[in-house]
DNA sequence: AGACTTTTAAATGTCAGACAAATAAAAACT
DNA sequence: AGTTTTTATTTGTCTGACATTTAAAAGTCT
């Protein structure tokens, strides 16, 4: 591993992304330690601040722990779909929030990407994820509960519904994509009535769940999809022209 | 923002989680020019050092840019698809080889997620899409290819299948699961007859986008990824048992 | 000998102060 | 007015030091 002093990037981006190669190339195992930070520095030629600087960077994204004390240091870390999911939340509302993407693209690439786990959540599903979607439709059938509330439980619903999908890749990706949309969805003021609608929506949902019937699944989902964004366009509307 | 001096956590992640609570809830936003290293460090009350460390942490991010000189400084950075992308695939990559996911899993997540888009792709692509996929689809031909450069091109191609879908928050988030498959794929080896094969359902896919019709994309992809699996079968059998 | 306590060494976390390098704005000079 | 020079500001890097944590080694007592 080296560093080229005359390259434009910080001398500690160039020792993170070395290092970073390391480990994805498999050179550096998980749990791994890495040489002391006085090591490094001598290794790379750098002074201790500039390799520190280097491993915040890696830990920022969760590629090292470091530990205090005799025998402490850097180890790579097993990435755990914990870290790489709120990893993903955070990369995914930031995208959204700073891209003016609109609600009609996320909301499609929302339940394109809940309808590819549907069938398999039909298949697959165990009584547990269906007692969670039951149990958080009996929540949002609650009346008095805030818009926030109802988006959260929203968002809990459908991440049973990916979940029951068995797949951790699949629920990885798509929490993360389903869980970036509360913000935009707290925009909503949901009425009585629009809440009615969801839950009637979503029991059909879990019904169809129950009976492991993919299709009705797929369907019910496109209702929802349509529904919530007729929503949506109706609160723009009302809010470029309120009658 | 304040930091807590007697929390367990780093003062150095404190602050920087303390910034990136400032730029998710908006009260930074994008462009805006963070206070420079000097007046962090006074107003956290820390050294240089450490708000040093703080800001590496959000710049692995992309949270952040740094610039050199007077009137320069730590600016919110307008995180990009392409920043979100490479952080995805960086990432998905990591959590693939880490985590012994099996091929199965990560194939059946991939197609599931790939054929979420083929509605769309058939619906939307434009004459570009489709000719970056006859492009790879020659490429794939070619004699002489190395399995690396095969894969990559099959990247490429499900690439612009999947950009063909017009929805950049979907491109962000499948590309980011193709590509990370990418280092699984590498394992297999081609066979002439097994590119054949492949080429062979490209160009199907190909045609079927080209006709605007969804249902033979579905029903090519499931093809495709039944096919792959089974090669990746056949591959695991022959290793443990080389006949 | 065995269990408990104390010491020690190694490592990260933090600090202070300094200089280098880049850069834009201000000043000086045609 | 346009060009060059100076200057001030800010990040990038280095040196050296001390604080804190932690596991292992050494010591001590029963």
């Amino acid at each position: 591993m080296k560093v080229d002093p005359k390259k434009p990037a910080d001398l500690s981006a160039q020792i993170a992304q070395a290092i970073r190669d390391a480990i994805v190339s498999g050179e550096l195992i998980v749990d791994a330690r890495l040489p002391s930070e006085a090591e490094l520095s001598e290794q790379f030629k750098v002074s201790r601040p500039t390799v520190r600087e280097a491993l915040k960077r890696l830990a920022a994204q969760s590629l090292i722990r470091t530990q205090r004390g005799a025998s402490g240091g850097a180890f790579v870390n097993k990435l755990s779909f914990e870290d790489a999911y709120s990893q993903q939340v955070t990369t995914s509302t930031l995208l959204l929030s700073m891209n003016a993407v609109s609600f009609d693209t996320a909301c499609e690439a929302r339940y394109a990407l809940e309808r590819a786990c549907a069938a398999l959540s039909a298949a697959r599903h165990t009584p547990d994820h269906l007692a969670t979607m039951r149990a958080e439709i009996y929540r949002q059938s609650q009346p008095g509960l805030t818009d926030e509330a109802f988006c959260a439980s929203d968002v809990a619903f459908h991440r049973a519904l990916v979940d029951a999908a068995g797949n951790p890749v699949l629920s990885y990706q798509l929490a993360g994509a389903v869980e970036a949309m509360q913000p935009l969805m707290n925009m909503i003021t949901f009425s009585a009535r629009s809440r009615e609608e969801i839950i009637a929506l979503h029991n059909r949902i879990a019904d169809s769940i129950e009976a492991r019937d993919a299709v009705a699944v797929d369907r019910t989902l496109v209702e929802l999809e349509t529904y919530t964004r007729q929503l949506a366009h109706d609160v723009a509307e009302r809010r470029r022209n309120p009658a």
